[in-house]
DNA sequence: ATCAAGTCTGAAACTTGTTCTAGATTAGCG
DNA sequence: CGCTAATCTAGAACAAGTTTCAGACTTGAT
């Protein structure tokens, strides 16, 4: 039964997956692995910035870094593993850039929607590879779940980093949950071509509203 | 090129779909068509019930209807297609389920969360299925803009309807497409084992305090 | 330096979405 | 009714993600 047989794979990756990400540490890589890790994310990336989604193809992947298929995948157990990681290695550097200019803006509201505007255009420049990236971050199913969580603790990050709130309320953290969660679909219509960026910058704006509402001193 | 291959597949596609979609009365499909869409249809909708989106497989959905697998692909021009059709269907449902007992809430913030939480609780019922209908919509490409576009539209209607607003200000509609993009990305969020169905319901309950904020009498 | 264990390679095989083809069936029309 | 175009069917073929395997290469420990 072949049905079964894909579940079956699926529970081996699971755990195979969750062996590797529970204990980072415990697999350190050598130098000839970093780098090979390395040459995979940058083909990665760049197959992604020509065409999206549909031509980062594994054995292209693989071929362009130089590394057998079947290592590609010891590496990246799926294509969507592979393109996730590759958000992390972007949202990375996206941070280290977003931080050497904070955002000027009055208020929390003001400061993280100008974050997120900034985000969006660095995304415009490459949006093949904004297109690869998102599509693979919200079709991943749970066996991806630990790097997608890493993907969102990470972007939490960057808003509250643009918050300048160092302790924030729960309630606060709700409101950020909604600005990620309206962030991640309001480029999703973008990338399909069903909203503007006119329209997703109005997105943006309006949800941050829900920063100053939630603000500890601002309480109606 | 392979990849150039696909990329005319797709051209094509989405032609076919656009003449199709453009005018939908222009196809009036005979009885044994209807019909033939329907088991189309009821099949998907079973199959993804039973092991949600990879338990969708095209050759299973046209041997379970009774179709030749080119027909399948005939009146649904991709799995995509099928499951954003299926969900299309799902939610005429729904919004007739849901007209008949209209929210009690106060507020009109109070009735939209009481009806997306109506609506989440029908998808726990059936997560399989709720999980192929949001994956297909979340991972659909350019060639199923007009029927994601379709489903949207659905769904801002039963938002609307539950706010009670007849004339709702450009405010508002950004507040609602807002409520969409966390509804949705919520749902994802849910059904890939990352939040909890009480953090689906806060991230609800928080959004939709937005509706009050952007209400016409009730500027800040 | 040597051995065992783990890793990498190249290639083939398998799965499932998608396309194509040749022939049978059906629908609509004169 | 009889024709023609459209539709449907069965089945092969193809594309890309994924798995598997045998053999070559590295690594780390003794």
């Amino acid at each position: 039964m072949p049905a079964e047989a894909k579940v079956n794979a699926k529970v081996n990756k699971v755990a195979k997956v969750e062996a590797r990400a529970a204990a980072p540490a415990s697999a350190p890589l050598t130098e000839r692995q970093e780098a090979r890790r390395r040459r995979i994310l940058h083909a990665s990336a760049q197959l992604a910035s020509r065409g999206g989604f549909d031509a980062v193809q594994m054995r292209e992947v693989a071929e362009s870094s130089q590394v057998a298929l079947g290592t590609l995948y010891r590496y990246f157990p799926s294509k969507i593993h592979l393109l996730v990681a590759t958000m992390q290695d972007q949202l990375e550097h996206m941070h280290g850039t977003l931080r050497k200019k904070p955002p000027q803006g009055e208020t929390a509201a003001e400061r993280v929607a100008e974050t997120l505007m900034r985000a969006f255009r660095a995304l415009q420049r490459e949006p093949h590879l904004a297109d690869a990236m998102v599509r693979a971050l919200t079709f991943a199913d749970r066996s991806v779940s630990p790097e997608v969580d890493q993907v969102s603790r990470q972007t939490t990050a960057i808003i509250l980093d643009a918050m300048g709130q160092e302790n924030p309320t729960p309630e606060q953290l709700s409101a950020v949950r909604v600005i990620e969660h309206t962030w991640h679909s309001a480029l999703i219509t973008w990338l399909s071509g069903r909203a503007s960026i006119a329209q997703v910058k109005i997105d943006i704006e309006t949800v941050c509203r829900l920063i100053d509402l939630t603000a500890p001193d601002a309480r109606k």
